[in-house]
RNA sequence: UGGACGUAGAUU
């Protein structure tokens, strides 16, 4: 059993369901029974796999052989009906779980916060997170960044300022995902100042950064209108070592250049994008023939968007 | 041996 639960769980890395859901069969035909760790791998691979309907079908399979769903069992599987939007029968299956005497952990709690930040019903991450303090349940870091998550579907940028301070308080130390979601909802509000501050206390604090942190930063600058800082930072991950910048990058410095119409700048980045391999798609190319077209420079548009048709490239 | 989190862009 341990070789097979391994071997699937690898698989699940690469979201190989088909092969997973093979070697499960197989288990069944030469009689090695499956447990709990199988079946919560299986169905975790499942959902990240978005076949929801195969959790569901070897949940069923799996309570009707006998075998009864531990704690990791019933989080998958409620993770799996939070992904599919299926709040009510995610709810079910943990009110079915708390009746079996279960004692719900934080890992529970952010599954659940995280169905309510993709249903983007913020009242009920709210409330889910409230009743977690009150069962004694402790929040963790992810479990905070999936509630600032949820705040930033709701667009509530004070709410997440405080919950930020919270988890702060409380002596947890900020990751990238914090601070990617924090400022991310920073910058969509507008707000410079919280953002910048941010942004100055990181390197104070000598916080890590990631590509897509970087990445970011980069939005975020486009956002609150600061190029030359988008340009800064653009400069500096090309000099770092593990966050060279990516199409990402590439694409959010063109955007910055095109909305404030500087068209030279543009067109050099998307000259620098392609030399250094990435393709640029369709958003791309619109942005730029849209930023040709406001200089006048009707031969450009023209020919970026014969490069387009080149490239086989249609919107979507 | 098993469960949870983050990034852009089209005439807003």
């Amino acid at each position: 059993v341990v070789i097979y639960n391994v071997t699937m769980k690898a698989l699940r890395r690469g979201k190989q369901w088909d092969l997973v859901e093979e070697l499960l069969q197989e288990m069944l035909s030469r009689s090695i029974q499956p447990d709990n760790i199988t079946y919560s791998t299986v169905i975790s691979c499942a959902r990240r796999c978005d076949l929801p309907h195969k959790a569901v079908e070897w949940f069923e399979r799996m309570n009707k052989s006998g075998c009864v769903p531990d704690e990791v069992t019933y989080t998958a599987m409620i993770d799996a009906y939070g992904r599919a939007g299926k709040v009510q029968e995610a709810l079910h299956l943990y009110e079915r779980a708390r009746a079996d005497g279960w004692r719900p952990d934080a890992i529970t709690f952010s599954i659940l916060l995280k169905m309510y930040g993709i249903a983007e019903d913020y009242d009920g991450a709210h409330n889910t997170f409230q009743e977690m303090k009150a069962l004694g349940v402790a929040p963790n870091l992810i479990t905070y960044n999936t509630m600032l998550d949820a705040i930033g579907k709701a667009g509530r940028p004070s709410m997440a300022k405080a919950l930020f301070k919270e988890m702060i308080d409380v002596g947890l130390t900020p990751n990238q995902v914090t601070l990617t979601s924090l400022l991310r909802i920073y910058g969509k509000a507008r707000w410079a100042d919280d953002a910048l501050k941010l942004w100055e206390r990181m390197k104070e604090e000598g916080w890590a950064t990631d590509l897509i942190l970087y990445n970011t930063l980069l939005s975020m600058c486009a956002d609150i209108g600061r190029f030359e800082e988008a340009e800064r930072l653009f400069q500096e991950m090309g000099e770092s070592e593990n966050c060279k910048p990516d199409s990402w990058s590439y694409t959010s410095m063109i955007n910055i250049y095109s909305s404030g119409g500087q068209v030279e700048e543009a067109s050099n980045m998307f000259n620098k994008m392609i030399e250094a391999g990435f393709k640029p798609n369709v958003m791309v190319f619109t942005c730029l023939i849209q930023c040709y077209g406001k200089a006048k420079r009707f031969d450009d548009v023209v020919r970026v968007f014969n490069l387009l048709l080149d490239e086989g490239i249609f919107p979507d």
